[in-house]
DNA sequence: ACAAAAGTGTTCCTATTACACCCATGG
DNA sequence: CCATGGGTGTAATAGGAACACTTTTGT
């Protein structure tokens, strides 16, 4: 297959016989609850259990574009945040032979989502991330990873925006904040925190409709371009 | 470089056409100068350049263990601190086929290590971080993710103590987080900082033989034990 | 008028910063 | 006795934590 200068009593080929697949730990926020996404699998390896999606890589396929199309794939969405968490290389990984898996995690929003089941899977259902079923291959582990991740972020950051509307209210932020860091929050101190910072601005509507008693709530916006700017030049938006 | 032609929806096999390395960021602390392990290459390809230490990894093999064998066999000592930073998957990253390499970073004892050129180098090299060649392959990219790491961990936490001796003087230890950091501590505060930690203890030893002028520095040591089981129990040892 | 949620300031305390001199040793 | 590096304390400030009531609106 590959031609190499290399002396040929070194076996080269020999190296080119592993597989390599991507695994996401896709995160949805519903409420105070945080949610992964999972599929049930419908072909062996571990027929019928849930997993994560997932999907082996071809030899010349690009990994970010391929994590871009399973999450569009089992979400029915463009738009979300993801960022690679490590490779997962376990020799006994996968039954099949050597394959190792490199983990993702996303955010988005649910509501943006259209969860249809496709060729590969008999079902996609969101669970709450603090009681997962156990899961084909090791993606326990890989959940594991990714919520260590989830929580070294928001622990120090403004994050994770992309798990709730364009506009949102200053509770909903809290909530996304008490769901990935476990605990709550003083409502006051967060939301002098959140306002302080210039990437968060005010839209000036009313969340509508408001079924709820009490006022309506004001709606804010994360200002993209600016944040994107300001992560460019090196800030770190830490806001704890 | 593969036959697309093919139907590779049913063939398995097709995907188990690639290949992985590891690729290793070895760090090493002289004075208050963070340095890089590096090899000269004596084989293509990019045969004479300077690249990190890395090799391929047989299918049925441990990457961990892959690691471990690459470190212990390019500096010359059993005695560092390892951890993945992530996989480096671009198709094009190497020139003989699909080549994904996962990247791991290193702190070791610079005077623990013995470097002698095995088969695959023509020359082993400590170069300073701060200056080092364009290197082999992507590897200039996986030392930038590995010192964003290394900022980010010793940014906030108490950490590196792999790069110093066992026993050590306070001004080592700010030297090392100067050098990390990339900007000088106040000398007063940090001392403090670091005493403060139950983890560090005096041993009652000063640092000899002692060249300098004025009085020899007292000499302290890690609690490597209470360290581990501190972290073990999700301690963070913060102390920016 | 009452129930339910939104929104708002102040005080206390802890943690961080800034800063300069004396001491011990060797030449 | 002087040059060099080691080692020490305090005061000012900023940031984080704790805390309760008033306003609005729909029923």
């Amino acid at each position: 297959m590959h031609n190499s200068a290399l002396s040929p009593k070194e076996d080269l080929n020999y190296y080119f016989r592993s597989a390599f697949s991507v695994t996401c730990v896709i995160f949805g926020l519903e409420g105070k609850s945080m949610k992964v996404l999972l599929v049930k699998r419908n072909r062996e390896p571990y027929k019928d259990q849930y997993a994560l999606p997932a999907g082996m890589v071809y030899p010349n396929d690009s990994i970010e574009k391929r994590v871009d199309s399973i999450i569009e794939q089992v979400s029915g969405t463009e738009k979300f945040y993801k960022k690679q968490i490590r490779a997962f290389a376990d020799t006994s990984r996968h039954p099949l032979g050597r394959v190792i898996s490199i983990g993702y995690y996303s955010f988005l929003n649910m509501l943006d989502c259209t969860l249809k089941a496709g060729e590969d899977e008999s079902e996609i259902i969101w669970m709450d991330l603090k009681s997962l079923p156990s899961l084909a291959f090791d993606h326990n582990d890989i959940v594991q990873a990714a919520n260590r991740r989830l929580l070294a972020k928001m622990s120090s950051q403004l994050a994770g925006f992309e798990l709730l509307s364009e506009k949102f209210t200053l509770k909903q932020v809290q909530e996304m904040y008490e769901a990935a860091l476990g605990h709550s929050l003083d409502k006051r101190n967060f939301r002098r925190k959140i306002v302080s910072q210039t990437v968060i601005e005010e839209t000036g509507e009313l969340l509508s409709p408001w079924d709820e008693s009490g006022k309506a709530p004001m709606l804010y916006r994360l200002n993209k371009q600016l944040y994107e700017a300001m992560k460019a030049e090196g800030h770190k938006f830490e806001i704890f």
